[in-house]
DNA sequence: GAGATTTGACCTAG
DNA sequence: CTAGGTCAAATCTC
């Protein structure tokens, strides 16, 4: 029961986080140049925030990636900048019927001899790599990671990841087992620059998601003296590295919303409201929100029953909104600043 | 030297 | 029998 809900909040936080990779996308392309490479970074960050969740819902959310150990094996380079949105998520039961989850995910865009571990899209948690294999009609290898912590700690997580055929970019990483291994939530991060959001709302747990410039941590921690109300206003920062780029303060907010989801759902926070603060020592995107997870439209599961009935069900990524009776239309942008476009 | 990656060989489900 | 998945020795990196 309590897996249950954990598993429909889960599955919220990914329609949420989706939504907002995909709000940024569409934002980047009203953005000038300059903009539209921080507004990406921020897209990248929702990206990776999907692919982590994806990644604990994927292997029982028995445990939260660490930051810190991402170093050798699946994700190196921390350049990830992709997510489950670039294509469908889908439970497949194959061999012994073991159920595997598999997430499409954008990588960096490949560079002619690097390789494909260095492409990899970061999860948040560490993985060693034991193999790699041709797979028949597929131009790219598939590349076969383990849990690090597998022979300490006898976790079983497993994961595989093949680039795709069509977009180079976009690297399909299915996941199995379950993590047992206690990698640790990152705490080197201020948690100025990191957005708590409430999994359970009648819990103290949250998921934390740092839009930090470094490596991502995403976790749980108890915050049982913790205001939830105090935490709820996830922020990402954009810092440009772009010399003589003025550093600007935007907020987009939505004085009428009253869930993350609502803020970054079409017609939410965007068409609510979109400005510039003024000036301050980086540019800074704010959403404010009066509470995060209210409501927004059931909380179905699309992690469906474990492939009980069916050996693969897929569900594009578009599915999943509609799951959750999202509509994910155009936007429309009351882009009153001046400062946001060419 | 320890730990991670590579890669050919081997295993096994379908 | 075949293709996907894993093993393990060799190699690489820090």
């Amino acid at each position: 029961m309590e897996n249950e809900n954990k598993t429909m909040e889960m599955n919220r936080l990914l329609t949420i986080l989706s939504e907002g990779e995909d709000e940024m996308r569409r934002l980047s392309s009203h953005l000038n140049e300059q903009l539209r490479a921080d507004a990406m970074n921020v897209q990248s960050r929702f990206s990776q925030a999907i692919a982590i969740v994806s990644s604990m819902e994927a292997t029982g959310m028995n445990q939260m990636p660490s930051q810190g150990h991402t170093g050798a094996s699946g994700s190196p380079g921390g350049s990830f900048s992709g997510s489950p949105s670039e294509g469908s998520e889908r439970i497949v039961k194959k061999r012994k019927g073991i159920v595997k989850r598999t997430i499409n995910v954008q990588g960096t865009v490949p560079d002619d001899g690097q390789p494909d571990t260095t492409l990899v899209p970061d999860d948040g948690f560490s993985w060693r790599k034991y193999g790699q294999k041709n797979i028949l009609n597929a131009k790219y290898p598939r590349s076969y990671y383990r849990c690090t912590f597998q022979k300490n700690q006898n976790c079983e997580a497993l994961k595989h990841v093949q680039r795709s055929d069509e977009d180079p970019t976009i690297f399909v990483v299915t996941y199995q087992g379950d993590h047992i291994c206690t990698q640790h939530v990152g705490k080197t991060q201020s948690t100025e620059h990191q957005l708590l959001i409430p999994i359970q709302n009648e819990s103290d747990e949250h998921v934390m998601i740092n839009f930090n410039n470094s490596n991502i941590p995403i976790g749980t921690h108890e915050s049982a003296h913790d205001d939830q109300s105090k935490i709820l206003s996830p922020s990402f920062s954009i810092s440009s590295t772009q010399a003589g780029l003025r550093s600007e303060r935007y907020n987009v907010f939505s004085p009428s919303s009253t869930s993350f989801g609502g803020a970054f759902s079409s017609g939410g926070a965007f068409s609510s409201g979109f400005v510039s603060s003024g000036a301050s020592d980086s540019n800074y995107f704010s959403v404010f929100q009066s509470q995060f997870g209210a409501d927004f439209g059931g909380g179905s599961s699309f992690h469906g029953s474990e492939s009980e009935l069916n050996d693969v069900i897929s569900l594009p990524h578009s599915s999943i909104s509609a799951a959750n009776d999202f509509t994910v239309e155009q936007p429309t942008f009351p882009f009153d600043s001046p400062e946001l476009f060419k």
